[in-house]
DNA sequence: TTGTATGCGTTATCAA
DNA sequence: TTGATAACGCATACAA
């Protein structure tokens, strides 16, 4: 036989089609009597029932997959994240659809669009900005929203995000700590949370620490990715040979190899002749010809704790607040990119 | 006004929703007025009519997704893969449904039962083992389907695979022209055709070159991993120090990765002490501490072939045949982890 | 060429 | 507690 229907269930156990879904539905289960209602269970089981999705979203305007919006699956960063909140979800028999945006806000719109048309229970955003008038909108459609590494501002919808500015204190003490003074920054996008914060920490620490970072020994990129970094670090190197600074830190590790490949280029090797550092804890970093330092931010719990948030909404049917937000704890992963000044510095 | 359905247009346009939807069809356009068609088509456009897929689902018991079954996206040979299928796939209309069966059979039918339960057009797998019960069934079901990286013996069944024999024999060209002339392997598992074909060729290739390969100088791990790399590795050291070999060939660059790790356990430096290659060309490979010779797939192409395959035989309402299988040509990326036998070797 | 009617597999409302 | 029935939004066989 073909796939059996709640109709075949419902023939087999001798009872009414409607009676049969209020059983198999935890739901409606109290409103069918014990025994009936064990009845058509067992008979669902021998027949190996399965309720079918489309069937059930198209009568309840709602299915059992939650949404997923990243920039790029190409981008370390995220395969891990994902890991995370797969494993949550299945847990509650959801699943993920995932969409990359590529950075690119119409075709944003047009993905989550089509998540939304095939009724996703709810979205979790790895693309936010800092100013984002799609998730405004989308808030006030009443969706289900959780964001995630990256939140917004002014937004009212929760976010799982790392410890930013705790992690760029670690490195900027760390840099202190190793005898640094002069240390340089390249930021990412500001129009991002986390290129914003990180940004504002570094300021913040150099001042605590009593270090010394310059005007131009400060820039940002317009995007996380090498050649940005690549495209920063040749910038600030351009004023003076060589560099006035003995340290630079990036906002994350793309910028950083970036900025790596840009030191090399001008005969400086990182770690030795400058210290360089990211942010992230991406994967293989320890393999590097430099190993680089870095943040570990922690990718898997940050894809649980999210999905767990939107979970919790959705089967209170809320929408969430930012109160709900979480900032998970970050580590400090010292390798040779980093290392004392060189006396020539 | 909420989302506007098929009656919406059908009442603005005047004409009956049957109308209406054959107008919107391609296929069915024919069968209407060519006027009334511009005029619904219109109408549907102004009111910003979008199909609800799950309804249309339900309806005619597919859907415009397919389905992608991988082993773990958090192995980087995928996530680039996965924007080749992407890409194609969103021509068409068509999105992408991602499953990871961390190698768990028992996983991977429940999660290939998931996607079909939401009616998927067809099935693109990556995790296809030579000898694979579930993948005769699906096809015996008459699902369309396309293996991608790795294919099944005996499956009637079209695979888009990198050219596996061409990339081993081009590193043990260059291991010989190297002047190497002893040289172990570390294959992966035998169970995937990718292990089985690589292992094959690798010996093969040997023969062609007149160099040695010592039964004791070849394992293979079960695993495409760097644990998996270093364990096979290991072993093979166990015998003699030094290693009676001056190079080895990992069948991916997981394993010579773990190869590596084996090796500087050791106190021997790969490239130096013993030459050591790979097989895919991840990413970052050229920034290791020893960038890594391997052997470049096509990623991004060979998505966007299997997808362009499968939506073939979706449109032609077909389950392809193994003669539709196409080997994509790659190139071999040699860097500083192979280099000429040291004259202690 | 267009309209009518039915059903895809559920869930939910209303009676019984 | 259970059964009958409608409806979700669409596509299609059949009738006109």
């Amino acid at each position: 036989m073909a796939r059996p229907t709640l109709r075949d269930v419902a023939a087999a156990a001798g009872v009414h089609i409607a009676t049969a879904s209020r059983a198999l539905n935890s739901g409606t289960r109290s409103k069918v009597n014990d025994q009936t209602a064990e009845r058509v269970i067992a008979v669902a089981e021998r027949l190996g029932y399965m309720p079918d999705p489309v069937a059930r979203s198209l009568k309840t305007a709602r299915s059992r997959s939650i949404g997923l919006v990243i920039p790029d699956i190409a981008n370390p960063l995220f395969p891990p994240i994902i890991r995370g909140i797969e494993c949550r979800l299945e847990a509650d028999g959801y699943d993920l659809a995932i969409v990359n945006t590529d950075n690119d806000a119409r075709r944003e719109r047009r993905l989550i669009e089509s998540l939304l048309s095939r009724k996703v229970a709810g979205l979790i955003i790895a693309t936010a900005r800092r100013e984002h008038a799609l998730l405004e909108e989308l808030h006030a459609r009443g969706l289900a929203l959780v964001l995630i590494n990256r939140d917004s501002e002014g937004l009212d919808v929760p976010a799982i995000t790392p410890a930013d500015a705790d992690g760029m204190r670690l490195l900027v003490a760390h840099l202190a700590d190793l005898g640094h003074r002069r240390v340089a920054f390249v930021g990412g996008p500001p129009t991002t949370s986390t290129g914003w914060r990180r940004a504002r920490a570094f300021v913040d620490a150099v001042r605590e620490h009593d270090l010394v970072s310059r005007g131009g020994w400060r820039t940002s990129s317009d995007s996380w990715s090498i050649p940005g970094g690549h495209a920063a670090m040749s910038e600030l190197l351009e004023d003076t040979t060589p560099p006035a600074f003995t340290s630079v830190i990036a906002a994350n590790d793309l910028l950083a190899l970036g900025c790596c490949d840009a030191l090399c280029e001008r005969g400086l090797t990182p770690g030795t002749d400058i210290s360089v550092a990211g942010f992230n804890g991406m994967d293989f970093l320890d393999r590097l010809a430099v190993p680089l330092t870095s943040v570990r931010i922690p990718h898997r719990a940050l894809g649980e704790r999210a999905a767990e948030l939107l979970l919790d909404l959705i089967g209170r049917n809320q929408v969430g607040s930012a109160t709900m937000s979480a900032e998970l704890p970050v580590q400090l992963i010292p390798r040779a990119s980093t290392a004392p000044p060189s006396p020539t510095g």
